[in-house]
DNA sequence: AGCATATATGACTATATATGCATATAAGAG
DNA sequence: CTCTTATATGCATATATAGTCATATATGCT
């Protein structure tokens, strides 16, 4: 064991990969995405269409929303399809989302004129 | 406007301000500062300390969570104290911490000579 | 085998950003 | 004004990563 904990209990090892998942997470690309398979599975070109991002492009999101866990990859003849692996990931998007929308409106406030 | 809509009815601009906040949580420093102010408000000094930061670097990452929202910034004489300004960051973390607990009882079962 | 389609990957560029060091700014004490 | 303390910032560097283009790999068809 090498573990070294911070005060509150959770180690840098740990850290590291809660950081790493909101690294998957913060790229409006791979949001997209996302969105994208939020009403079911889809095909990388079915993604490319709906994006409009660079096929090649597309492949290396979703391999890494794949290794954060956060797709799941199934290979079906020449295609390959990716889903959702985890649907409590939209709810982690809409919490954001509406602290997004409140923070909006508190700059709106601000600026009145925008 | 000028203003550009996914089909599912997310601007860019929205995305990226969703993904930006997701970015500001995807360091594992500042998921450190984060958990430090988690019993409460805390100065630039305390959090070095807290943490074992660089002074220097402490400051930039507190610049740039609470440029994003997630912390708020208050001047008391010499010192500055910076406090959780949305409570609500800490149900984000913990959800996100539940699901690496996941992947990690799951890759244990993968690899159990861990 | 040869050809076409779907996906992944290697090489490269451009950009972002974490970090360290030194120093600037701000505020109080003497 | 000088000195000290607390915080922020300019500069340099190293690393990471998004994006593009060309090509490799995998599968299916004839």
């Amino acid at each position: 064991m090498t573990k070294k904990w911070t005060p509150q209990g959770l180690s840098d090892d740990a850290l590291a990969l809660i950081a790493g998942r909101f690294k998957a997470l913060s790229e409006p690309s791979r949001l997209k995405l996302i969105i994208a398979l939020e009403r079911g599975e889809r095909t990388v070109t079915d993604l490319v269409a709906a994006t409009g991002l660079a096929q090649a492009n597309v492949s290396r999101h979703l391999q890494t929303l794949a290794e954060a866990g956060i797709l799941a990859r199934r290979k079906e003849g020449l295609t390959v399809i990716y889903a959702i692996a985890d649907p409590a990931i939209f709810d982690l998007c809409d919490r954001v989302c509406g602290d997004v929308q409140k923070r909006l409106r508190q700059q709106a406030r601000v600026i009145p004129g925008g």
